[in-house]
RNA sequence: GGGGCUGUGGUCGAGCGGUUUAAGAUUCCUGACUGUCGAUCAGGAGGUCGCGGGUUCAAAUCCCGUCAGCCCCGCCA
């Protein structure tokens, strides 16, 4: 180590340091060479600075884009510099270096990178060093960070629950199958059944952030066989519209703390969260009008809107309330899982709900049954054998405070904000119907 | 599972039977420039046109097969 004595800053505390000696480190994001001045780009996790080297870059052998580097020299105030500040270098010790020419532009702005979506995903390792790209995550943990902070501000407790499962939540045709020992098992399609049972352990609320695994044969830009899903479960509500109500707060919250804590973020993707009053709510049946009589699409008899439908409501809905996001309640209980709550004055239509957000479901939840006998009695009627899902049902048997839940699809939020054109922009390792590298 | 489409230097793409020695942009390399910030200017490197077969005097271009990918639908977060 050759500085010993000066601790490390970062680019975006540069500006705190006018006229004293500092050391960073980070990769060089760019150089830009004339003559005998050269500017040298640095990025660490903070950002970018730019530092200048007057003898230019000869002066530093090996020194290329991406190489890390040690670079120590003194902050001035320049109203030429971007910001206003840079580093007039004193020396460079290159820690690694980068041996080649990275397969895609890595300091290119988002909009002028044109690299496939293939490619990218290709070189994931390399492209998620774009700033622009790698901005997306930052994005994402945002709005991971704040639906943990608002659920447990609201007295819930996270949960973790197992991936690796006997038996799955519908029966088991877009469920992963496993080799476990000497048995075969399943990837957990969703926390669902767990989180049920910790509402009934006495934690009232529970939520949790985890993996789920759909074995489906889709592929499409909304779709990922392996997701993070934001679940959340609570008790003592009086029906579903206690967690509508609770989720308007937590995306208000959410979307309100992204706004705050990522401008930066949403300004590279020019968009800003939506300002939302109230979301409205609309059953299937009223939404179905709406697209026949204002949107000239007919659904005729079917159980749920199709993504054009979903899309035309969403504009509709834009066009005349403002609200880029909407509920659509009243599902056929036929459409829904057996745990799902039918309506008492008509048993036909369920107590379960859609959130759609910018023409995309982000969103399903509703009231579950609590009730031992009922829940039995529909699971049969589902085709499934009780005594496959004794350790479920124990949750029942013994008394189950009435509940409902939600979940939310992390990519899929993420993507619609950002407005992005496929999910797998919002994943980071993205498992799709045949990619399952890098 | 069904339907539509695309594979051309590192990357993005034009060309879609014959003056094509495969356009252009960008990256990279060399040179010029002491204030760049998508730097600019000059020069250079980089492609057996996904792979295999066929049609033709002639194939990146047409046909068949194959592999890879993208988009839409069903389904869903």
């Amino acid at each position: 180590m050759r500085f010993p004595m000066i601790k490390r800053i970062l680019a975006i505390e540069v500006k705190e340091y006018i006229g004293k000696e500092v050391l960073l480190q980070g990769w060089v994001h760019r150089i830009r060479q004339l003559g005998q001045v050269s500017f040298i780009i640095l990025r660490d996790r903070s950002g970018i600075v730019q530092t200048v080297a007057e003898e230019g870059v000869v002066a530093f052998p090996g020194l290329s884009n991406e190489s890390i580097v040690i670079i120590r020299g003194k902050v001035s105030a320049d109203a030429r510099a971007p910001g206003g500040v840079e580093v007039r270098v004193r020396d460079i010790d290159i820690l690694s270096q980068a041996l080649d020419t990275p397969p895609i532009e890595i300091n290119k702005k988002i909009d002028l990178l044109k690299t496939n979506l293939d490619t990218l995903l290709t070189f994931r390792a390399v492209c998620l060093r774009n700033p622009d790209i790698l901005s997306i995550f930052k994005v994402q943990a945002e709005l991971i960070r704040a639906f943990r902070q608002f659920l447990i501000q609201e007295n819930f407790t996270e949960i973790h629950t197992p991936k690796i499962v006997a038996t799955g939540t519908e029966g088991g045709a877009e469920l992963f199958s496993v080799r476990y020992f000497e048995q075969n098992v399943y990837l957990a399609q969703s926390p669902q059944f767990y989180k049920q049972i910790m509402v009934g352990s006495g934690l009232e609320r529970v939520f949790e952030v985890g993996h789920a695994y759909r074995a489906e044969d889709h592929n499409t830009t909304r779709h990922l066989n392996e997701y993070v899903s934001l679940d959340l479960e609570m008790g003592f509500i009086e029906n579903e519209q206690d967690v509508i109500e609770l989720q308007k707060k937590l995306i208000q919250f959410m979307f309100t703390e992204v706004s705050s804590n990522c401008a930066a973020e949403l300004k590279l993707y020019k968009v800003k969260t939506p300002q939302f009053k109230d979301i409205p709510q609309l059953t299937l049946i009223e939404a179905k009008e709406i697209l026949r009589s204002k949107c000239n699409k007919d659904l005729k008899e079917a159980p749920d809107l199709d993504p054009e439908g979903e899309r035309l409501l969403c504009q509709y809905i834009k066009k005349n309330t403002g609200e880029g996001l909407v509920y659509i309640t009243s599902y056929p209980i036929s459409k829904r899982p057996f745990y799902t709550m039918p309506r008492e004055d008509n048993p036909e239509v369920s107590r379960s709900f859609d959130l759609l957000y910018d023409g995309e479901e982000i969103t399903t939840g509703g009231q579950r049954i609590h009730n031992y006998g009922q829940l039995i009695k529909k699971m049969k009627e589902a085709g499934l054998n009780e005594k496959d899902f004794d350790f479920y049902l124990q949750a029942f048997k013994y008394g189950m405070p009435p509940h409902g839940g939600l979940a939310i699809g992390t990519e899929r939020i993420t993507k619609q904000l950002l407005g992005l054109g496929n999910i797998r922009e919002a994943s980071l390792f993205p498992r799709d119907r045949t990619r399952v590298a890098p």
